[in-house]
RNA sequence: UGGGGCGUGGCCAAGCGGUAAGGCGCGGGGCUUUGGACCCCGUAUUCGAAGGUUCGAAUCCUUCCGCCCCAGCCA
């Protein structure tokens, strides 16, 4: 196996030293909030490991503080992580499936000396930590005798006393350069309901004191989490060493993602589906897994998106247009493509019988010869793109204007003879004439026009509600200062009702992903429940006229 | 100015003493019934800086500079 990165290199190398029969991960979410861009980063690396090297990876819910978490989120982080493709079979934890263990591992410290029952205050608590800069105070209670600090933690647990009035702590080091290890909380009073446990308890244990326990408890090998916690390592490894586990875990820690103008922050997004920003997690405009699934993105690209950039411990930001890239390179070639107008221009063939229809066979996906063809109806009335017409084109503008030709996909080659205008001086209607030697859309004499446009027939078309959403719904770069809140981009939605689309569009499933020629890709919204047909526009195509215009100015 | 990390092209990222992979982006060309896709070519004389060791350094040593994280009874 090439290694590929530091954590593959570690782990390659601790299994060709015998360390380990099998490698064993886990994803470890707090049930806070939903699954977002940041989180596939850690899925893919999490369960990436098991499945190239061999061996598991774990879901494990690191429910520890029952004031934050809700059993909705749980079920949508299950179902967005089976989504980005992955399964943790049988392995399905929670921290607080090891309540009791820790309990019991936490009365053995106190009995070895390395734990006591504080009563400060939080405040004070804070207070004796000291600063980063000098040594910090031991608490008064610091010394109590093991018959005290076990009497203390069972009438703890007994609900004798209320929330905040005492914790436990490790008895570690108050001078430590390092703050984590200036006795540590490991138990805090908390009389909330949990998801899982109800209310058996009313004291639960910190994410310090029950993440490695649970680790060790499952067998973990390599326990990958984020920088900022790379303090806390020596504290992980503190508890693995003090208490009676079964295995020894290895924490290593890696980079989160960070995407150009996307705030990736569950306490961010929080606000804003509270604030109704967005209508909710999986607001199509969001970040998360669940919003990007509406709007289209393939698990696949966001596997592939995993992998491309890769892991580090530089703290780094990556361009969105890395994941744009992976979301087409996937899209490409698997969408079929069909016709769809946004903005419809009538045009009129004045030379096409009147009443005559065509059938010209369209090709599903030019990527893929397997998707077949497709037949389209062509008649008299069409719908063209309206921003494909040009009264006064500039230059390098190729498509329809007075007196141009272009290529009708898969149809004909039509001229444009003259433009209707209302009173107003807009453009309402085109009057073209079409080659009938062109049938297919090549010339007998070999002429080929530089545009080639998507239509749809005006009898034969379905109307249809597409939503464009903008590829971010941020705005200025986090980190950059400022308010990003109020930089929240407001007009990250529209609404189209206009729209006509090929007919056969509605018998399309929903969540199916296709590419409206020349515009982009979409995708039927999987919640949409019967009725209209809702198509939400993951990307557009590359766009390489605006680059063009961009250059002039 | 306590401790822990990190500095390789516009953005990611390999490299682990032998003379700078790859991807994204960008620029140019080809092909094309999507101004898409695809295919070529180009894009760091240099690895935060300065010294030093060595026949040879991005890789080893020293010093300096810069950025990130830690003072929740959050994770």
């Amino acid at each position: 196996m090439e290694a590929v990165d530091f954590i593959r290199q570690i782990v390659a190398e601790d299994l060709r030293a015998g360390k380990h029969a099998e490698v064993v991960t886990r994803f470890p979410p707090e049930p806070n909030g939903y699954l977002h861009l940041g989180h596939a980063k850690s899925i893919c690396l999490n369960f990436g490991i098991p499945r190239e090297f061999g061996g598991r990876c774990h879901l494990r819910f690191d429910d520890t503080n029952p004031t934050r978490e809700e059993q909705e989120y749980i079920d949508a982080i299950e179902a967005d992580v089976r989504w980005l493709g992955f399964d943790w079979g049988r392995h399905l934890y929670h921290a607080s499936d090891y309540f009791d263990t820790l309990y019991e591992w936490a009365v053995s410290l106190i009995e070895k000396g390395l734990a006591y029952v504080d009563d400060l205050s939080a405040d004070q608590i804070r207070e004796h930590r000291g600063t980063l800069t000098e040594p910090g105070r031991q608490s008064p209670h610091r010394n109590r005798t093991l018959a005290e600090n076990l009497d203390l933690f069972a009438r703890m647990r007994a609900g004798e006393f209320a929330d905040g009035a005492r914790v436990l702590r490790a008895k570690i080091d108050m001078a430590s350069p390092n703050i984590n290890l200036r006795d540590p909380v490991m138990y805090r009073i908390l009389h909330a309901s949990h998801p899982r446990t109800g209310d058996r308890w009313c004291l639960y244990p910190t994410y310090d004191y029950a993440h490695g326990q649970s680790d060790a408890i499952e067998g973990i090998t390599h326990s990958l989490c984020t920088l900022e916690f790379e303090d806390h390592r020596p504290l992980y490894d503190w508890f693995l060493e003090h208490l009676p586990v079964p295995s020894r875990p290895r924490q290593i820690e890696f980079a989160r993602l960070n995407l150009t103008y996307t705030v990736l922050s569950k306490r961010f997004l929080l606000q804003i589906v509270k604030e109704g920003r967005v209508r909710g997690w999986d607001d199509p405009r969001m970040p998360t897994l669940s919003g990007i699934r509406r709007r289209g993105f393939p698990p696949e690209a966001l596997r592939q998106f995993a992998e491309t950039i890769g892991v580090a411990k530089r703290e780094s930001v990556v361009e969105y247009a890395a994941l744009e890239h992976a979301v087409r390179d996937v899209l490409n070639r698997t969408a079929p493509r069909r016709m769809g107008v946004l903005r419809p221009l009538k045009v009129v063939l004045t030379n096409y019988p009147e009443g005559q229809v065509e059938e010209f066979p369209a090709v599903n996906n030019p990527e893929d010869p397997a998707a077949g063809l497709r037949p389209v109806s062509f008649s008299r009335v069409l719908f063209v793109e309206r921003e494909d017409f040009m009264e006064d084109p500039p230059k390098k503008f190729y498509r329809l204007s007075p007196g141009r030709e272009v290529r009708l996909r898969y149809a004909y080659l039509i001229t444009c003879q003259e433009a209707i205008k209302d009173d107003a001086g807009a453009v309402v209607e085109l009057r073209c004439t079409y080659d009938p030697t062109t049938r297919g859309g090549s010339a007998p004499d070999g002429r080929s026009p530089k545009a080639t446009l998507h239509w749809v027939s005006a009898a034969h078309a379905e109307g249809a509600e597409v939503r464009l959403y903008d590829h971010l719904f941020t705005v200025a770069e986090p980190g950059a200062g400022g308010d990003l809140l109020a930089d929240l981009d407001p007009h990250s939605e529209q609404v189209l009702t206009e729209c006509l689309l090929e007919p056969g569009l509605g018998g399309l499933r929903p969540g199916t992903r296709l590419q409206l020629e020349r515009l982009g890709y979409f995708c039927v919204d999987p919640d949409t429940r019967g009725g209209r047909l809702v198509l939400n526009r993951t990307l557009t195509l590359r766009d390489t006229w605006a680059k063009v215009q961009a250059r002039g100015r």
